[in-house]
DNA sequence: TATGAATGAGAATTCATTCAT
DNA sequence: TATGAATGAATTCTCATTCAT
């Protein structure tokens, strides 16, 4: 049985999909190579086909990855968070914690681009809009709860007010991700808090 | 001396931006050749270069003149906006009216992949800088205006919430580019406007 | 008549020529663009083609036509050498004058970019041959002068020396052109004379 | 592992490099393009820069190789040339086994073009004066031997004889590869050694 | 004749993917 | 499975020459 184990595989494809991650944080997708990878996994060029049938897989498995993280992490988190307000500070914390973290920032880039790239191929609609819906619901979640336990107003447009926040998160992260120079980073955090709340409880 | 006229010439030239626009906005920037944008022009490949020394020259240029004009034709508008109120609404409208425009929508993802473009080259920085202020230097300015007439609260932040004012623009053009279905747009869009004048006035 | 003067014609022709002179001396023949040889001259790019057929025709013309002068200068210097010594000192003269002289050396290179070309394309063999068969006929009817008068040992092999004098003064030529530091210019123009004097008298 | 051995990837390089040097000496290093030498190494167009990272590259390697291997074929050959009169007319005797290989003749074409591709491109100039430079030492080397044994004449200034003698070897070259009818070598040959001896000997 | 825009056949190089070992 | 050499289509840009005006 030459077969390798599966633990072995999967440590292999966990390796390839950190330097593709690497790689195409510090390039952009279009710019990174199948050579940049496997030179960074110190994988041979052949062995990388093994894993993933293309480059554009490599991408879509860490997008899907990361997302997947990303909810887990934050389910974890709101289970310390008492109430609607609460898990939105949570949310709005993690955008402050940006501008300090290079790496992630870079990371917002490759979101982006991702965004960029699915936008001109249709059979990837779906995984947008999947992606979409799932921080939609994420959101709505909360404002319903807000609304239930009385923190927010209870004439607050649940389905409105979620896409007008995802919409603010994404571009304060696109701003964050792409003016570095001069930008009031900590006020306009501040204030957006305010915004928001006033809008949310009236 | 029968050299074409200068009208000639910038008619040519305006074609070939046009071509290269149609494609950018339908392939993307890097998706895009030069071949394409020939092809569309009807001209030869070499002509191209009597024009603009390179393709990059040709996706800058675009950029730059849109962003142009984009200028002029708000501070045209503004003339018929008595108070700071209404200039904000006239800017808010103008999202309103991207769902209906998909070339418009097709644009504003060249938009953003040139940013993306950019942000990898540090030669770059400084356009993005400089049409990045030149946005805020008017949000700031209708802050100002209605901050003297009394129309937005004294107490407001005017540099952070000009700041904030842009990313949620650019957030909500974001999701109006890429995210076509099941998008609420009309109410998401009369509920930005009220968070927004909440926030403004008190 | 709307042809213009034969004159005219020729002054322009010469501008050309000087143009392209100047151009293929500072960036070689191939590198050269008929581009930059237009732009140089105040020409139009569709002119150059009234007077000369190609690109390969200018350099051709030039090459024959610096021969020429080359040849014409020389003669007349000659008038004022009493004998076939002086005559020599003369050409080994004009060696010396080169170092100091950064456009002659400048041509020298463009001279044997020539020599390449040439060697290339059999259609221009009979050029080489013609231009070198100038230059050992003068050769060898100084050294025929010396050995009538007594001047050179009578029993030299006029044919193989001119050949052998002709090959050290392109020798030297190329190093002049090629080699730029560290070069004993002086001393080693003095030991090339007095080598030839003791080979050519005895 | 079956990735192939390193003597076939030498092997193989050897062979681009053969093709390489094929192509230059018949058409010229210019002249030559890439599909010309993959054409003739019987390879893809793509496989050639796995061994080399641009044309310019393989021009230099063969030109340094072939450099090199020059001087180790000299130094085996003066092992058996007891003084430095020997090793001249060593060296001079390759010279005159030049005409009759027309394979040595073309690349002595390449070699000039060599000269003129470095006098153009300042990073290139290093490597002309060193490849100069080990010659000049050559000569130095049996020069200082033929004056230390009493063979040459003690007032012989090495220096400027040194590059005297490399000049005239140039000369001799050059026209040896351009010129191909009615040119009396063997005779200029002898003449050549004839003088060098009157001149060094006294 | 003069002009300079247009042409289009290359040129060097890149890179995702394949495949023999 | 692993290796990395090989493939070749695709890309951007150049430039001598042509030709409509």
């Amino acid at each position: 049985m030459p077969k390798v184990s599966d633990a072995y595989k999967e440590e292999k494809r966990a390796a390839l999909l950190d330097a593709a991650l690497y790689c195409f944080a510090n390039r952009g997708y279009e710019a990174t190579t199948i050579d940049d990878i496997v030179r960074h996994a110190k994988v041979s060029k052949g062995a990388i086909y093994n894993y993933f049938k293309s480059k554009e897989e490599i991408f879509l498995t860490i997008l899907e990855s990361r997302n997947d993280n990303f909810f887990l992490d934050i389910r974890a988190h709101f289970h310390a968070c008492p109430d609607a307000t609460s898990k939105l500070r949570h949310l709005l914390g993690r955008l402050r914690s940006l501008p300090i973290d290079p790496d992630r920032r870079r990371w917002g880039l490759v979101h982006v681009e991702f965004w960029l790239y699915a936008s001109r191929q249709p059979e990837l609609e779906a995984m947008i809009e999947r992606q979409y819906g799932t921080f939609i619901d994420l959101y709505q979640e909360i404002l319903l709860e807000g609304k239930a336990s009385g923190e927010f107003r209870p004439d607050l447009d649940v389905a409105a007010a979620s896409s007008l926040l995802l919409a603010l998160r994404d571009g304060v992260n696109l701003h964050l991700y792409l003016i570095s120079k001069n930008h009031p980073f900590e006020t306009a955090m501040a204030e957006m808090e305010d915004m928001l709340l006033r809008y949310l409880k009236n």
